[in-house]
DNA sequence: ATAGGGTTAG
């Protein structure tokens, strides 16, 4: 137990005494709820109860002053349904003050449709908003996004003048951003006579929001005071925009710095994300360190956030001993969904499935997320049955209705197992409209089981859904092409020739003594190209002899099967592998990430390596990770 | 009082 620092608790003492004087007098009241308010002790609200209680005996109705101290002592208490109950209680409640504490405390809970509604009332008692009222209803309309309400509100506080208050002001800022309308946010900072770091770090986050990476530099650069916010909202920006080398960057920045900032749970929760995008699992372990330099790997988010790093930098064991490491009454939903994603990204379905069994145990219940990567596991890991099982049953058992995602999850779950029927069913059936993400997971189960007739019908309708996309017209002219159908095959190759399909070129990009090495499909621009195509010119011999078949089947048909295994040789994952047997010893773990899906090819070809040099490679495709061990894989071939 | 916030398939 913490103890309030002496001269609080002397107070506390004098005041508790003045109580029991007579006649009583309401300020002693009001003077220990206060006290009690600014009081973060376990007892304060067992005290502020007894309080209470003896104003009751003494028959004292709390006037609105007393009320509103009691209000904001039972919010900081963490009781708010006293708090409203005392509020409700003031027969007169003719005061600001009474209205602003219990504003106060609908905001910090969350209840902002509440918070509003009090304003409302505040507002038909002709009861003056001021400067402590103001924050916290902006906060609720930015929230909520009323923009309209806010955009009144506003109006009314230029009127009356308070609309140029430092805080007020700066809670303009932050509705505007929160609410999309950055130029108004921007008249708002430009108007104010008086900002402080606070406006320009709302100022920061709304042009970060929106992308505007250099404007929002540019007013970082030219602040005289920034604190860790300030930092903070600079590299969140730049994770939240894709640039997570940057965000790591200022992050070492900051912390060269000096004892000036002092990084919090925010901070490091920000800059995680910017570990987890570039699979750089060395420098997510390094912040991981830190945390644990400066106690901040007990907060349950950070822990989260870990978990979620390591899973996506490749280590599940990491990524589960995070997990395991966050308080039992602490672990949230996000917790539970990261430990399922984790599972499912990595092709445990198992472990998914048990996760997702003990979340239901721990009495948490689960949402539209958890089902997504309960379903997405299933589908790759060909559990079938558990995954339709827990499908028809999520809305009458746990009252999440099947969302658009998880329709395509279980279309593409059918579609693997070869249910090819019952997933165009799906299809037909769903209460929404079916994109290209349905229409394709049901053509690529049609390719793995060589059902032209639905593979037409699918094709017919992403080449109407998205005409520019080139696989969707190579996947079906293999289908003609092994069907002997050459007529259609041309056809289609000819479509294929049209302007402006997109041709997204593959790279990968492996991380040894923590410098990463991009390669790009075909490519010979690395240093060490020479040898890593000698290697890639010797493997396939070399690992032929143990049973390895180019599968040429993942290149167009339009070239000779000689030409075909030549392209298939440069494929970036292939190129980043050699690299990797280069430059390392076989105890060590290749880590590849990819962007795109792995082609089938490489898939066999990294298998057949995993085996000959022993060595483990765990491969991250654009959604998947593959553990290749020992000639065989994680993802059972099933992916 | 205002600013910074972890989990989603293909």
């Amino acid at each position: 137990m913490k103890w309030a620092p002496v001269s609080q608790t002397a107070q506390l003492h004098t005041i508790l005494q003045l109580l029991m004087q007579d006649p009583p007098q309401f300020s002693s009241y009001a003077s220990i709820f206060q006290l009690l308010t600014g009081h973060k002790t376990r007892n304060s609200l067992k005290i502020g109860q007894q309080v209470h209680a003896h104003m009751v005996l003494r028959g004292l109705q709390p006037n609105a002053f007393v009320g509103a101290k009691m209000v904001a002592m039972y919010a900081s208490s963490g009781d708010l349904d006293s708090a409203a109950l005392t509020f409700n209680h003031i027969t007169h409640p003719s005061s600001s003050l009474l209205y602003n504490s219990i504003i106060r405390a609908y905001t910090v809970y969350g209840y902002f449709e509440k918070t509003i509604e009090t304003y409302f009332q505040m507002h038909f008692l002709g009861l003056m908003a001021c400067n402590f009222t103001y924050p916290f209803v902006l906060k609720s309309c930015a929230d909520l996004s009323r923009i309209g309400l806010g955009r009144c509100i506003h109006g009314q506080s230029l009127r009356t003048g308070l609309g140029f208050d430092m805080y007020v002001g700066t809670s303009f800022i932050d509705m505007y951003v929160k609410c999309g309308e950055l130029s108004d946010a921007r008249m708002v900072f430009d108007e104010l006579p008086m900002r402080d770091v606070s406006s320009w770090n709302a100022l920061i986050a709304g042009y970060m929001k929106d992308g505007m990476i250099h404007v929002a530099e540019d007013l970082f650069g030219r602040m005289s005071n920034r604190n860790i916010v300030s930092w903070t909202a600079m590299i969140s920006g730049y994770t939240q925009n894709g640039l997570g080398e940057r965000a790591l960057c200022l992050f070492e920045e900051m912390l060269k710095e000096g004892s000036e900032v002092k990084p919090n749970w925010v901070t490091i929760m920000s800059v995680l994300p910017a570990c987890a995008h570039s699979a750089a699992l060395e420098q997510g372990r390094r912040i991981h360190k830190f945390a644990r330099g400066v106690g901040l790997d007990s907060n349950p988010s950070v822990q989260t956030a870990l978990a979620a790093m390591y899973a996506k930098c490749g280590s599940l064991v990491d990524s589960r001993f995070c997990f395991d490491r966050i308080h039992p009454n602490k672990t949230g939903l996000v917790a539970w969904n990261t430990m399922i994603t984790a599972y499912s990204s990595h092709g445990y379905g198992v472990e998914a499935v048990t996760t997702f069994d003990d979340m239901v145990r721990a009495g948490i219940q689960p949402d539209a997320i958890s089902f997504t990567g309960l379903f997405s596991v299933c589908s790759h890991s060909g559990l079938v049955d558990a995954g339709l099982k827990y499908f028809n049953c999520m809305s009458s058992v746990y009252s999440v209705e099947p969302r658009y995602e998880h329709y395509a999850c279980v279309v593409d779950l059918l579609g693997r197992a070869g249910r090819l029927l019952e997933a165009k069913e799906l299809i037909y059936q769903m209460p929404m409209q079916a994109g290209p993400s349905i229409w394709g997971a049901l053509l690529a189960g049609c390719r793995k089981y060589r059902n032209l007739e639905i593979a037409e019908i699918a094709a017919g309708k992403l080449f109407v859904l998205e005409p520019e996309n080139s696989g969707n017209y190579v996947l079906l002219s293999n289908m003609y092409a092994e069907a002997g159908m050459w007529e259609e095959v041309n056809n289609l190759r000819a479509l294929l020739k049209c302007e402006g399909m997109k041709k997204n070129p593959g790279s990968s990009w492996i991380e040894i003594n923590g410098k990463s090495h991009l390669f790009l499909g075909g490519d010979k621009s690395h240093p060490q190209s020479k040898e890593i195509h000698l290697l890639l010119e010797a493997l396939p011999e070399k690992i032929k002899a143990a049973g390895y078949i180019p599968d040429t089947s993942f290149a167009l048909h339009d070239v000779s099967e000689e030409e075909k295994e030549c392209n298939l040789k440069t494929h970036s994952e292939k190129q980043a592998i050699a690299f990797g047997l280069l430059n390392t010893s076989p105890d060590t773990v290749l880590r590849v990430t990819k962007n795109l899906r792995t082609c089938g090819d490489c898939h066999t070809f990294i298998k057949f390596i995993s085996k000959i040099y022993r060595q483990e490679i765990i491969v991250r495709d654009v959604n998947r990770f593959h553990h290749f061990k020992e000639g065989s894989c994680s993802c059972g071939d099933y992916w």
